[in-house]
DNA sequence: TTGAAAGCGCTAACAC
DNA sequence: GTGTTAGCGCTTTCAA
């Protein structure tokens, strides 16, 4: 079946059925009456190769995660796909890994498949990545890069909000030693919230004892060794804050092993609010960034850069806002419980 | 960059460079040569669409699974995107959601698409998307059907391998109260798991205890639900074995809210062995069905097919075996540490 | 071994 | 409003 037999059957011509099905609304109805009944007696499904090639328009777009094995991510990639399948658009889907060889290969699928445009929510931005695909004039979508340029929207986690407010949760429990555990930090993300968590502790007026602000790998088994590392100091901290939730989950586990008790001698901070979050032992109060929101937000961007006429130069700043929920996994610093003093002395 | 304009400046008639780029051996390497390096120059990559319209291959393969966010499929299809990237395959991602809408829709993308092939790894079998790509004369692979019928490759899952090992393993540790919870009953695969379970019980002259069976839905909410109403039973499993890990998962969850000790009181088996079970506390001991190698076996079957004349009529059959993996959520049955009688006895 | 040319199925410009 | 037709970029006969 292709547009020529139902042009025949239908007894118009292939423009007839092709305006048709395009809904170009200038068609006779009763002719597009004809048209679609023979569409639909013989399932007809136009051929998007051929589309493709003559429009110049794939209808698919590139989404390129860091690892679609971290929880945080398959949650994106629902999200997204769902958007996209509702707006006729297919997905290419790439995972990084955080190698650069994966990235350039993903890349180069991209390209090759002619991808209307990119979405790169790997929180790393990675260089090569950008280079290619700005080289290529595909409209691009990045989270956290610098300024915007031409051709590259921008989604702008706003950490501050939610880290500040974990950070005032935090010192109203009566909690001054507080501890963070950041991600890889070659990662901007991973840079942005460390900074955010700094600026947070200063406005409170408190002080970072040397050695509670260390880098993680945003993997279970990274929380499990920062934390391993933080209960060698001499003085712990009551507090840890978390660069994501799968750390988070690592400093539980790894306080478990270590029979240190939480929330009671140790209070967690995760952030992203991943699903897990609420079934981990106890449940962990975290600093929700929405995947659903994220991927809406990143899809709309290439949406936008693609109805202008010249995608290449339209580049436009989004803001993701981040905020505290609160579950089990913090509680009143040590000393304030023994002191009985109330929290709101502090 | 397109064909003609390599042809132009190579000096060749764009039929050469089609057979260079596609690597027919009847160029003379003069000329290839020639080819190579104004494709290299000039950074020419081959029109996917024009290619895939004029050849009737897509170069793209359907993976259909039930749930992304289920931690259980991104393994899978990090595997499976990995094997198809190296065959330079591409590959449409689609979730059911175990909805039948969504399902319709995916296989509607799959068509339209002209993938080459679809693995279809929901552990379902969803009627309608077999008949609807069926005739479609794609190749397909399936999880768990039935015989295999033209065109249908089937791998089918080892469940008893496995069951078995758990079952006896339990059983070595005295435990003669075992409870199963099953997945959704109306899934294949969680039938398939129930049923194996039940022979091992049988093979093991043991008998299950009315209401020790109960049904799950792959969740680890469902977990939680179904503990809690095993735990309302006059008396009470010592060890209960799961349809996944999820549901394992939710079961040490709802344990620790009811303070029951796992493995003390009660031993629990998982079955997957998703990467976050050597995570839970305690570490979950579980059956093993290898992500990696089931989207490999996938994969291969989709070649296969592909690789003879008439994919539709070649239907293969696959198997994948499972094993148990030995962690810290069993332990001796209560009854048997307190009478000091030793494992063997049993 | 190479090249000329006919399409693959569709869209869009143009003519009616 | 509808039909005719020229391509989109590639592969693949068929002749040379």
């Amino acid at each position: 079946m292709n547009i020529r037999e139902v042009a025949k059957k239908a007894k118009v011509s292939t423009a007839t059925v092709s305006r048709t099905i395009n809904h170009v609304s200038t068609v006779d109805p009763q002719l597009a009456k004809r048209v679609w009944k023979v569409v639909e007696q013989f399932g007809f499904h136009p051929n998007v190769q051929a589309r493709a090639l003559v429009s110049g328009r794939s209808r698919i777009v590139g989404l390129v995660v860091s690892e679609i094995t971290n929880p945080f991510f398959p949650e994106i990639v629902r999200a997204f796909e769902e958007i996209a399948v509702d707006h006729n658009y297919e997905i290419l889907l790439g995972s990084t890994g955080s190698d650069s060889k994966r990235t350039e290969l993903a890349v180069r699928r991209m390209i090759e498949r002619r991808v209307d445009g990119v979405a790169v929510l790997t929180f790393g931005m990675e260089e090569d990545l950008m280079a290619h695909l700005r080289y290529r004039k595909v409209p691009l979508v990045f989270v956290d890069v610098g300024p915007p340029v031409n051709g590259v929207s921008n989604i702008n986690i706003d950490y501050q909000t939610g880290i500040r407010q974990g950070v005032q949760h935090l010192a109203g429990l009566g909690h001054r030693r507080i501890a963070f555990i950041s991600g890889p930090l070659r990662l901007k993300s991973a840079q942005a919230r460390k900074k955010a968590f700094e600026t947070a502790i200063r406005e409170k007026q408190l002080r970072i004892p040397k050695g509670f602000v260390i880098e993680g790998d945003h993997t279970l088994e990274g929380g499990m060794r920062c934390l391993a590392r933080l209960a060698a100091l001499k003085s712990r901290p009551t507090a840890v804050m978390c660069s994501n939730d799968m750390t988070a989950i690592g400093v539980l586990r790894e306080a478990y092993e270590l029979g240190i008790s939480i929330p009671d001698q140790l209070s967690v901070v995760g952030f992203d609010d991943i699903h897990l979050a609420q079934f981990v032992t106890p449940p962990l109060t975290t600093i929700q960034m929405s995947q659903t929101a994220l991927a809406r937000l990143a899809f709309d961007a290439l949406m936008d850069a693609l109805k202008v006429e010249c995608p290449s130069e339209t580049s436009r700043n989004y803001v993701l806002t981040t905020s505290l929920v609160l579950r089990k996994s913090t509680a009143l610093a040590a000393q304030v419980r023994e002191s009985g003093i109330c929290q709101s002395l502090f």
